[in-house]
DNA sequence: CGCGGCCTTGAGAAATGTCAATGCGAGTGG
DNA sequence: CCACTCGCATTGACATTTCTCAAGGCCGCG
């Protein structure tokens, strides 16, 4: 229960891992239901997780995944997964067995440290995700889903580029728990105001500060974690 | 990362603890920026944790809390507690330090294990409040939301019983990301539809086939965990 | 080159928010 | 114990937002 460290050593990762998986795009790095037998590292490229429910074709994405984002600890609770993942684009992951882990766990230290932080940041990343999606209006969920995703960039090196978003119009829609016509109208009336440039898939945050009013109006509250 | 267990020696923790907390109808239980220094179990009554913003009166309510919870892991990613925790009712918490936690860590695994299994506890209900808060229609989360505390109630001895609604009528709205106006009028609804009985604070689930319909008219999938 | 999926745009329907008036009820002080 | 008060709950009318449906354009891929 010790304060969090934002810092994680891929490299210790990196040398844990016994497995690689290479994905293209659209490819499942696993299925629901699968059993769970490893923590995996996205060394390059995005996914999507996604839920469904039984008996229909409705699902849901429950987030989106970047370069040196964990993937799979959602099978922390139960050792299943509890949903899909489905890559954005080609993509190539590390993999590293439990079995692995608890081996070294037992003489190191710092790889318990590590699994603890790697699951403290899944939480927080949950709850981000929560706050989002509780903002009420489109235009407002867009814009904190947009900071999120720009600070996470940020903290993987691109710091306030353009940026290339690779999941589709609709799977952000499904995201948000909205429709893909509300977010191309409200992707239009965001760029008019001048806070971003969003043009097919590229996509750069030009004023933070409307962002902000359009997610808070009457404060100047700042979502922005390590921008 | 073993298998969920659902079942937590309730008697153990009771055991550990070393504190206990006489709480008010509207008292604190804690404060934003506190120091967390115990984990607390929730031994009668109920709660709302709440987090603000800065420099506004705008809050949100976080989630709702019932006996047998574990109340204030949000402390676990930085030791420092991310919301508010205000009494619905008078309440009795009892509390075990971390201190105390981890010198019976070193010679119980039992101990260790229960800490990952609250942990995991935790975050399934995070997962949980997500999926609730992403289905669209106000009466969708209203019905969500129902099945949600009902299945809870009956996890601590209410086995679909009426049961009384602590919290306002408010701090629902507030949860759910709607106003207080749509609640009364998704209310009326669904009374009339016979899926609920609902009157002031007395609450009863009558047709869980409707209210499952409501959540997603197209399915059969059912959300009722454990009921 | 043509197909299919995604994106955009428009018009009208449905859901939710806003504002205002009123009712109700728990808690307070006399 | 009663009257008062304040905050919560309900209801109606209207504004705003989002959904739905439909049409057409664009783009990548076979």
């Amino acid at each position: 229960m010790s304060k969090l460290k934002t810092h994680i050593n891929f490299d210790l990762l990196n040398n844990l891992s016994d497995n690689t998986f290479q994905l293209k795009k659209g490819g499942y790095l696993y299925r629901k239901a699968d059993a769970s037998t490893c923590i995996m590292l996205i060394h390059s490229g995005s996914l999507k997780t996604v839920y469904s429910f039984e008996g229909t074709k409705e699902h849901r994405v429950d987030d989106f995944h970047i370069k040196n984002d964990i993937i799979g600890l959602d099978a922390m609770m139960d050792s299943y997964y509890s949903t899909d993942a489905i890559a954005l684009e080609d993509s190539i992951i590390k993999a590293v067995s439990y079995e692995k882990f608890s081996l070294c766990a037992s003489r190191s230290p710092e790889v318990v440290e590590m699994l603890d932080t790697l699951k403290a940041r899944f939480m927080a990343r949950k709850e981000e995700t929560r706050r989002i999606l509780n903002n009420l209006r489109a235009e407002s969920r867009m814009a904190a889903f947009f900071i999120s995703i720009i600070s996470r960039m940020a903290s993987i090196g691109y710091s306030n580029q353009e940026i290339q978003l690779k999941m589709t119009n609709k799977d952000i829609a499904n995201f948000l728990g909205v429709k893909g016509e509300t977010i191309s109208r409200a992707k239009k009336s965001l760029v008019k105001t001048g806070a971003i440039l969003w043009d097919k898939k590229n996509f750069k945050i030009l004023n933070l500060e409307i962002l902000n009013k359009i997610i808070s109006p009457k404060t100047s509250h700042n979502l922005m974690f390590g921008f």
